[in-house]
DNA sequence: GCGACAG
DNA sequence: ATCTTGTCGC
């Protein structure tokens, strides 16, 4: 008898080698190749520069596997002010399995999203960061690949924890690049099977020790990556991301949820 | 066979 | 993800 689970890994699997044919891991945006912003490039149009970056995240209740707080948020860039938030109750009936959260989480937060390039573009984000992997994965299809894929726009993944490679051991040495970073931008490359560069472990602030995850999820460069994440730290965690946890989190608190 | 494994 | 208070330091 095949379990339940086992079912699941396969089906999501293929799912993710068909999305994975329309990855994309170059930039390919104006404001990516010229690294245009609202701050240096006052002569271009809106759309040319980095004005909005988003932020995605779900929140849960405790002994509840399945209500949660989907949140979507939109920072101006570089200040971080929030400009948009979406928050709201879901019911997430998928199983959570590592290497395949995507189909737990994605559907929700690409609905927020898709609801803002309809409303309102004024402030419609240039990139998303998402709580989670995106290149730096198993079958290199994450969370932030997945949504990026089927938006078909720059997504950046963003995990606080590393997930299993093939490839990637937290040997001695690895612990040991980790101690080396002191500063706020020290960071590594992730080289896993092949010699292929996964992502980044980044000290993302001089006083965070641990480092966080960084990696491509769609239509941006592992370097360019980095440079919008690092303009987004004021914390541990970049800002988009963060307020998402925070707005979500005070939701579910404020709904006599927790 | 056992352990590791984003949120 | 979530269970959880105080506490040390700037």
């Amino acid at each position: 008898m095949e379990s339940v689970t086992e079912e699941l890994r396969k089906e999501w699997a293929q799912k993710q080698l068909e999305l994975q044919s329309k990855l994309i891991l170059e930039d390919t945006q104006a404001w990516q190749t010229k690294r245009i912003t609202a701050e240096n490039d006052l002569g271009f149009p809106g759309e040319e520069s980095l004005q909005y970056v988003g932020g995605v995240d779900i929140s849960f209740i405790k002994d509840d596997n399945v209500n949660a707080c989907a949140a979507f948020v939109v920072c101006r860039f570089p200040d971080m002010k929030v400009v948009h938030r979406d928050l709201s109750m879901v019911k997430l009936t998928k199983p959570y399995i590592a290497g395949f959260l995507a189909f737990r989480e994605a559907d929700f937060l690409i609905e927020k999203i898709e609801k803002l390039r309809r409303d309102n573009l004024k402030i419609f984000p240039q990139v998303v960061l998402v709580d989670g992997n995106g290149l730096l994965h198993p079958r290199e299809m994450g969370l932030a690949c997945h949504m990026g894929v089927i938006l078909d726009m720059p997504f950046i993944g963003v995990a606080k924890n590393l997930l299993h490679v093939p490839g990637l051991q937290r040997d001695v040495e690895f612990k040991d690049k980790i101690k080396q970073m002191e500063r706020g931008g020290d960071s590594f490359e992730l080289v896993g099977q092949f010699n292929r560069v996964y992502g980044l472990a980044l000290r993302s602030c001089d006083d965070a020790p641990n480092p966080i995850y960084v990696s491509q999820g769609h239509r941006i460069s592992l370097e360019t990556a980095k440079w919008v994440v690092m303009k987004c730290i004021k914390y541990r965690i970049p800002e988009p991301t963060r307020k998402a946890d925070h707005f979500s989190r005070d939701f579910l608190r404020e709904q006599g949820k927790r």
